[in-house]
DNA sequence: TTAAAGATTCATGTTATGTGAATATTCTAT
DNA sequence: ATAGAATATTCACATAACATGAATCTTTAA
């Protein structure tokens, strides 16, 4: 059981936005795929895909890039996981003739993965970027363009 | 987000034996591969790891077959889940380069989804095999009884 | 000694995920 | 206007995890 790739680098670039609100320049592809090392073709996508999810906004264009369109506070885990994450099935609904099926109907297995799965999310639904992002959740006024050392609250 | 199917047919071996506990006759794998319409090939491996893991007995030979180690009311989900499941990584740790990673020093989204984690584990463990299969509950031979609600950590 | 059972091995199929090149489109600054 | 910087789209392919299945070996009760 694990998140998707696609799942993580979108929490990557989220992420990367909210440590970034405040500045003068819109965060671009290119710098978020250079800084994880990853291919731009292939985060391009991811980024379209959360601006459709309207998670973020982009703009094209020289001076254009990527920006949140809510505070980093306002945006919580589960919500960034439940529409990345396309496939939340825990175990397949087997024939009827399946010997659990036939003996209560429903399957009792399917609900209670599903409750665990609840929750899962629910403890992501407990969490907003701006606390994975410690400088934004500081709520300094302007990051500096090369951050070095920055202090943080663990 | 989801079980691999490899978990998934280990609980179903897991509630078929707990089905038949009381059985004259061990459960055989042909048996549970032909209620499910799955290969027996490939059941057999899953039944060998449920077997290492120590989930359950096997017996070769005439009148062989498969046994529960213990009684289903003494297995819970959880620890079934946790031994067949073998990658639990939520996310990738990016490198240092990473802005989060140089942010935080250690990452704080892998604590997050570890503790989600933990809740949906917690969830299961809640949940015995015999629950699932109500004809193994206590004896009760008709529908299964409700089960206590389920404390959540969120 | 035979048939019924699990155990092992090897090869292959399938699917989701990831990569990357090439190119189109949009927008701003000069 | 136009050049350049950015997102957006399309196509083809690579890769690894997951799943399947045939064939054969090993064990054991009847």
């Amino acid at each position: 059981m694990k998140l998707t790739s696609w799942t993580d680098y979108s929490l990557r670039v989220l992420m990367y936005c909210a440590a970034s609100q405040g500045r003068e320049q819109p965060v671009t592809i290119t710098e978020i795929a250079e800084a994880h090392n990853i291919s731009r073709s292939h985060l391009t996508k991811i980024v379209v895909a959360l601006s459709d999810q309207g998670l973020l906004e982009t703009t094209r264009g020289r001076g254009g890039g990527l920006r949140l369109l809510k505070p980093a506070k306002d945006i919580v885990l589960g919500e960034v996981v439940r529409k990345t994450e396309t496939d939340f099935t825990m175990v397949e609904c087997f024939a009827p003739a399946t010997d659990s099926c036939r003996l209560i109907g429903h399957c009792r297995l399917m609900t209670v993965l599903q409750e665990a799965l609840q929750s899962y999310l629910q403890v992501l639904d407990g969490v907003t970027l701006a606390e994975l992002v410690p400088s934004a959740a500081a709520g300094l006024p302007t990051l500096p363009k090369r951050r070095k050392s920055v202090k943080m609250t663990v």
